[in-house]
RNA sequence: GCUGACUUAGCUCAAUUGGCAGAGCAUCGGUUUUGUAAACCGACGGUUGUAGGUUCAAUUCCUAUAGUCAGCUCCA
């Protein structure tokens, strides 16, 4: 969810209150409401909890019966009600024993767990507002008439109760209230905003891929898409050649055995593809780094040849669960631009000081300007030596101070080989999407027993850093779609321009685009002559709705001055150009897509 | 995987309490020869996701299953 909204409201008119606190009391006011209107009808309602989120609230409930989007206009009028009777809302603390007989008496299972499982340290409040009370830490309004009546219950989805899979699974209520009328209707259009650019609609509209039944979570990218698919790989390779990378490729199915030693086997066996052939269990790969590992392997390298910088666009593949899969964003077969950098010890900060300057360079190419790093430090579930996971932590800790990167920590959020960076980009709207990773690894190495010969002959260890730039290609295609909303760049444009004669049956006019085409083509542009028996009214529109960079139109007024009358998508005029002037234009927009 | 909703022509959507499956766009054919956001006429297009069941009759009700969507959980 994105979080522009909540920003600007905090500093609103109508009270001293900020938006977290009247959002939290508007929370009790709808628990409040679904209380009162479903118990009246005889069902049993219990109340999980009601935290704020971003731009909003929710509260989980566990009812007897479906909430719909149908039943939303009865919550809200009954919250309305709540707010018009001005009930004054109260705080009290409990003592622990009072607390939990309170809420057994009420038939409120959920919340006597919720008091059992406080630390006995804490003091246990509650708040009560007419007949209701909530446990609850507070702090809120003084009565329920200052909740401002800008809400809006948003949708209504199942969700596990404590957040877990073997808990049951509640109904989880989403709204949001905001001061003004004004700051709710801009929160609803941005909602509205982000359903036009949504990269599956877009995807259908635009021609760009497909989905079937037949490969769940598996796009099919048309003629299109796979356009844009190819220029992204085009772009990162010649990333890759400023920066020093070796492309491979390797294999698709490998022994199930490397996957052992990987230690994948152990931890993601759930999510993964297995076939059996001659007696052999074969996995595909869910991922580059072993096929890379046994590369690495094959040679005997010299501290001369590092850092080895192995890239890879091989396309991977897991078994996601069904419920997660989502567009481009969650497949189950994808390609990074993957790679994977094999380097001693001592050059490690270097590296990522390296691997930095890139990272920025790509984000902004791709009109990201502001990004967000998280530092994932070691997970429960993880593989190695204390020791090693001090010494990596810290070296990506050194390297960020080192550039002055300033970063959160995600505690226990790494991989489970080793810490990691991750590189958070802001879209258009404003929402965070995580692309790039930067992570250290000493557990393959030392699984794999890689070694290198260094300056003193001797055989050591080297260090594995994985690294992904934009991460899956799916999924940033995905992301970028709506960021851009549909409307790419000259460089990634699928069709960059459309000639358009005037006459389709002037022979004159047909030929002089026929001949611009092809001209065009051969210098590598993606363009096509559009000569069908339509209007130039339909044409334009289609050339707009698409999307397209450019429409030449080319009348007898074109031909015969040897030019074409330019229109750039988003434009309502156009202008006339010669075509030496066009082919410099474009020569000169195609500059966009260099790595400089 | 879990909770809930949805699935009708290539696409976007209709179809009253269960009573003859329909429109726009796209496609194809014709007319028109067009100067920057939808010319006109006609035709084609369906085992209503799939498999069962109830019923004189099912797009509509029931069961199972697949896919999609909103969340939850997970995400090397």
């Amino acid at each position: 969810m994105p979080n522009n909204h909540s920003n600007h409201s905090n500093n609103s008119n109508n009270s001293n209150y900020s938006i977290d606190t009247i959002r939290h009391s508007a929370a009790h006011v709808m628990a409040q409401a679904i209380l009162r209107y479903y118990s009246s009808k005889g069902f049993k309602v219990q109340l999980g909890i009601g935290p704020n989120i971003e731009n909003g609230f929710y509260y989980d409930i566990d009812i007897n019966y479906k909430i719909t989007e149908s039943d939303f206009p009865l919550i809200e009028s009954e919250m309305l009600n709540i707010i018009k009777e001005d009930l004054s809302i109260t705080r009290k603390i409990l003592d622990r024993q009072d607390a939990l007989h309170f809420f057994s008496g009420l038939e409120q299972t959920l919340k006597v767990e919720l008091i059992q499982d406080l630390p006995t340290s804490e003091e246990i409040t509650c708040y009560t507002q007419g007949e209701f009370t909530d446990l609850c830490r507070g702090p809120h309004v003084k009565k329920t008439s200052e909740i401002p009546v800008h809400f809006k219950i948003l949708s209504v989805a199942g969700a596990y109760w404590r957040g877990s899979e073997d808990q049951k699974m509640l109904q989880r209520v989403y709204a949001t209230c905001f001061n003004s009328a004004n700051e709710l209707k801009d929160y609803l259009n941005f909602i509205e905003d982000a359903k036009r650019r949504d990269h599956r609609k877009l995807g259908r509209e635009l021609d760009l891929f497909v989905f079937d039944q037949h490969a769940p979570g598996s796009p099919f990218f048309l003629p299109n898409g796979a356009i844009i698919y190819n220029e992204l790989i085009a772009y990162i390779r010649r990333l890759y050649r400023k920066y020093d990378y070796k492309e491979v490729i390797t294999p698709q199915i490998m022994d199930a055995e490397l996957w052992h030693t990987s230690g994948h086997y152990q931890n993601f066996k759930e999510n993964m593809f297995f076939t059996q052939i001659e007696n052999r269990e074969f996995a595909v790969k869910p991922m580059n780094c072993p096929g890379h590992m046994v590369m690495f392997k094959h040679n005997k390298f010299s501290y001369r040849d590092l850092p080895l910088r192995y890239a890879d666009f091989g396309r991977i593949h897991r078994y996601e669960k069904s419920g997660s899969l989502a567009g481009l964003t969650r497949v189950r077969t994808f390609t990074q631009d993957d790679g994977h950098i094999f380097l001693p010890l001592y050059m490690v900060q270097d590296e990522i000081t390296e691997l930095l300057t890139m990272y920025f360079a790509c984000f902004h190419h791709f009109k990201f300007e502001k990004i967000k790093i998280n530092l994932s430090t070691r997970p429960e579930k993880r593989m190695g030596a204390e020791e090693s996971w001090d010494y990596a932590e810290e070296a990506l800790i050194k390297a960020l101070k080192a550039n002055n990167c300033e970063y959160n920590v995600n505690a226990g959020d790494g991989a489970f080989y080793g810490p990691k960076i991750d590189f958070i980009v802001f879209d258009a709207l404003k929402r965070e999407h995580q692309l790039g990773t930067i992570q250290l690894d000493f557990q393959l190495p030392e699984r794999f027993d890689l070694k290198f010969v260094n300056k003193e002959g001797e055989l050591e260890r080297p260090v594995v850093i994985h690294r992904a730039l934009l991460g899956s290609l799916e999924r940033f295609i995905g992301i970028y779609i709506e960021h851009v909303a549909g409307a790419f760049p000259f460089w990634l444009a699928p069709e960059q321009a459309v000639i358009v004669p005037v006459k389709n049956d002037s022979d004159k006019q047909i030929e002089f685009a026929n001949n611009l085409s092809k001209k065009l083509r051969q210098l590598g542009f993606r363009v096509r002559v559009d000569s069908r028996n339509e209007s130039m009214n339909l044409k334009t529109r289609q050339i707009q709705t698409s999307k397209i960079p450019y429409m030449l139109v080319v009348g007898d007024r074109e031909v015969d001055g040897n030019s074409v009358s330019i229109r750039k998508y988003g434009d309502k005029k156009s202008e006339t150009i010669s075509t030496i002037a066009l082919l410099e234009l474009f020569d000169e927009l195609m500059k966009e897509a260099s790595v400089g």
